[in-house]
DNA sequence: AATATTTACGATCGGTCGGTCGGTTATCCC
DNA sequence: GGGATAACCGACCGACCGATCGTAAATATT
C-alpha cells in the first residue's frame, strides 16, 4: 500500500494548523484565535482552513484534541515509567511543571488558559474541554489509590482531596509564572508544595526527591 | 455645599456601567467585553460610553479597580474582623470562598478569569493585574508573619510559601467549581485543604473551625 | 491521455467591532 | 433668563471577523 500524497499533505498541513494553534491559543485564547491571522502565520490562506474546519468551532475542538495528545507526550507518557506508587504521583506533577517550564507553548498551560476562558460559556468547546478534565481528574485520583494499593499511603487518605491539592498547586504555578514571578519561582512553590505534602502523607518519605 | 446633579447622574451612570462590566467579565473576559452590548444591556447608547471612558483599555482598567474595589468590600474588610493570627488568616480564605459560593459575580472570580487571559498579552490591563495581584500576595504573607508574631506560627514558616498554597486550593475551587464539579464540593475541597494546612503548622489548631 | 479527487486559493459576503463627530438635553451658575 | 457645563444620543466610519463560493493546481485512478 501506497500512501496518497494528496491526503499526506491535508495531513502535514493539518498538524502544522494544529500545532500552531494550540501555542497561540497559550497566548490569546481559543476564541481569541483569527482564523485569519493564524492563515497569515502559517503561509496559507484563510479559505484553505475552512476546507479542513467547516468552522472555527470544529477547529477550536480539533485544537483541544492535539493540546491533549501533545499533554499526555510530554507529561503523563514519561510519567508512567516510574514504578507506581507515590514516585509515580510524584512523577506526573514533576513532569507537569517541567512541561510549562520548558515553553514548548508560550502562554505555559493550553489546558488553564482555556478551561477559565470557557467555564462559563456553553456549548460544544466548553463540554469537551469538561470531559478531559474529568478523565485527567480520574486518572491522578488513580495514581493515588495505586498509592494506596502499594503501601505508600494509608487507605485512609482522601484520594480525591489529594488529587485536588496537587492539581491545585500546579494550576497556580502556570498563572504566578506569567503574571507576576520569575517562572522559577513559581514552578518551586509548585514542586515543593507537592513534594511536602505527600511526604507528609506517605509511610515511604524516602521515595521522594530531597527538597 | 450642594450636590451637583449633573456630576452624581455621571457617577450612577459610571457605577452601574462598571459594576455589570464586572459581572460580565466574569463570564466573557475583559476582552470579550463588547461595548455595544454593555451599552445594550445597560440601554445606554455605546457612544455615551465613550463619554465616561475615551477608550475600551480605560473601561478595562477602570473594571479592574471596581472589581479590586468590590473584592475588598465582600473579603478583605471581613476578614479583617477577625483576631490577628491563623484566625485571620482562615477568615481571609474563607470569606474569599464564601464570595465564590454567593454568586454576586456569575463566572466565579473576576480575577481568576481576566488573569489568566491577560497573563501573555503586554499592555496597560496586564501591568495594572499584576499590580494587584502582588499587593494581594504580600498582603496574605503579611497576615502569615502576624500570625507568626502571635505565636500561632512556628518562626521558621515559611510564609510565601503558605501564602502559594492558600492562594492555589482558592484559585482551582473557582475553576473547578464552574467547569466541572458541583459548586459545593469543590469549595469543600477549597476550605478543607487550607483549614488542614493552617492546622498542620499552627501551634494552636484548636482556633481554626472543625471540619 | 482522460478523468476524478483532494487540497488550496482569491474574491467576496453580511455582520460586528472599537471609535468619531455633530448635535440634543438636563443641570448649574450668574 | 441666558450662558456655560456635563451627560448622552444617533449616525456613521474603516477594519476585521467568520464564512461562502467558484476555480486552479496537484495527485491519484483508469
Amino acid at each position: 500500500m501506497t500512501i496518497d500524497g494528496r491526503i499526506a499533505r491535508g495531513d502535514r498541513t493539518r498538524a502544522a494548523v494544529l500545532d500552531r494553534a494550540v501555542a497561540r491559543a497559550t497566548e490569546d485564547g481559543l476564541d481569541g484565535l483569527s482564523l485569519g491571522q493564524l492563515a497569515t502565520d502559517l503561509g496559507v490562506s484563510k479559505s484553505g482552513l475552512f476546507a479542513h474546519w467547516r468552522s472555527k468551532e470544529e477547529l477550536q475542538l480539533a485544537t483541544i484534541d492535539r493540546a491533549a495528545e501533545q499533554f499526555r507526550e510530554h507529561v503523563t507518557r514519561p510519567a508512567l515509567t516510574a514504578p507506581r506508587g507515590v514516585r509515580r504521583l510524584w512523577a506526573l506533577h514533576d513532569h507537569r511543571i517541567a512541561f510549562y517550564e520548558s515553553s514548548v507553548l508560550p502562554g505555559g498551560c493550553f489546558f488553564a488558559k482555556v478551561q477559565f476562558e470557557f467555564s462559563a460559556r456553553p456549548g460544544l468547546v466548553r463540554d469537551r474541554l469538561a470531559g478531559i478534565f474529568e478523565l485527567w481528574t480520574e486518572f491522578v485520583e488513580g495514581l493515588a489509590r495505586e498509592a494506596i494499593n502499594t503501601g505508600e499511603l494509608s487507605p485512609e487518605t482522601d484520594t480525591q482531596q489529594l488529587a485536588y491539592e496537587i492539581e491545585s498547586f500546579a494550576l497556580t504555578a502556570v498563572m504566578k509564572s506569567r503574571l507576576l514571578l520569575s517562572p522559577d519561582i513559581a514552578y518551586r512553590y509548585a514542586r515543593r508544595a507537592a513534594r511536602d505534602r505527600l511526604c507528609a502523607l506517605t509511610t515511604h518519605p524516602e521515595l521522594l526527591p530531597e527538597v
